[in-house]
DNA sequence: ATTCATAATTATTGATGCAAAATATTATTT
DNA sequence: AAATAATATTTTGCATCAATAATTATGAAT
């Protein structure tokens, strides 16, 4: 009956649960890159056994966070300046890609909604704590638009590895007014059913998040 | 000492040995797409207990190839045509990207081992099975150039996806020499250290190798 | 006869236990 | 005192066991 649905909330199973607990606390820092997951330690801290929580470092191994050394457990990945770099450039170039598809197959009313999100995005520009949250809403919905569940896996593994870095120190700070430029061009772009330029647009974005490359 | 190797063999971890032989049966097609994959019948085939299976499970649900549905176990993926076509997208989208990369990055020596491979394609010409093998090969030899681990991990798991369908229907049959033509016009780009050129052959060697799209 | 409820079976999920391997520690020898 | 060997401890990896949830089968009632 309908008031049982309170009771069918069907959560996730626990390596799941786990799994996700271990991104927050590798994306915070609290297990340090290069540092060794204690299976033993961390089992008791959640009060589970080590099963569900060896499916969850699997898990995390195959997308990336993680490390497995034979016989030596998990390792959190270590990530270099390099690693970093190439993975902003792929996701540059995949997320400029969907811009692309966006401007080329979406509807009105995708695009509509898409501007929408835009125009909540120029009157967040004082407030820098939501105008990244919808920064992000943003880039979400393109994804979404563009309507390939495999790019949308893809961008998701990517972000979670872009998280390892501590400091973004990658990334140039406060170019929010900069920024906000950047994302009117593009909704032109899409609006005007650019593909080629919606694309170069975001490709831009990306490459002007970027702090100007450094000798390394 | 010298004669010890061979115990010395780090064989993977059994975990891993499963998840490719499991991959290898979804490949041909042994484990039919959307079928359920009984852990009792597979773990007591291959002699093992069901812990290092499931944790194997879990490591190809990350990939794509076996979706977990809760508390009902592990099917193998189903993917449709748009899947196919989505996955193929973004190979050719990858890979073209790497073209690029190669052409302004490489030194000239990995230039020349990229043309080796590629003339000795050419020399394979009337060997289909020689072919394919050697095409791979030059496709594998243009990702580790391009020096992107982040990418060749991308690229790997989207080639696993790509193997999912039967009949590649989807695909010309029997264009040898066009595709031989493209990887020439190809490796002119990159021996001429043209990025965007060497992009665009790429992308219209994805795109030829496509069947003329159905209507769907 | 069909539908709904209840019981039984089956399979997944999670916990515990054990053996092998790697690392750390201690002892012994030169 | 340093280096190497032997021992002890820790920890992984795999197997077995128990519990929970879902599906199927059975039976009763309308």
């Amino acid at each position: 009956m309908a008031r049982m649905s309170a009771v069918l909330i069907p959560h996730r199973a626990l390596y799941e649960e786990v799994a996700e607990l271990l991104r927050q606390r590798i994306f915070n820092r609290e297990l340090e890159p290069g540092s060794w997951i204690d299976e033993m330690r961390i089992s008791e801290e959640y009060g589970i056994s080590r099963t569900p929580l060896r499916e969850a470092l699997k898990v995390l191994a195959t997308e990336g966070l993680v490390t497995m050394k034979l016989r030596r457990g998990a390792y959190v990945t270590e990530v270099n300046e390099k690693d970093l770099r190439d993975v902003y450039h792929l996701l540059g170039l995949l997320e400029s890609d969907a811009a692309a598809v966006v401007a080329q197959t979406a509807t009105d009313e995708q695009l509509q909604a898409l501007n929408l999100v835009h125009q909540s995005l120029a009157s967040a520009a004082n407030d820098r704590e939501r105008f990244f949250q919808i920064n992000e809403q943003f880039h979400m919905l393109l994804l979404e638009t563009a309507n390939n569940r495999w790019r949308n896996q893809l961008v998701a593994d990517l972000r979670k590895v872009m998280k390892l870095n501590r400091h973004n120190s990658l990334f140039k700070s406060g170019r929010i007014e900069e920024s906000l430029k950047e994302h009117q061009q593009l909704m032109q772009a899409l609006l005007g059913r650019a593909p080629d330029q919606a694309r170069q647009q975001m490709l831009a974005h990306f490459g002007n998040g970027l702090q100007a490359a450094a000798t390394s």
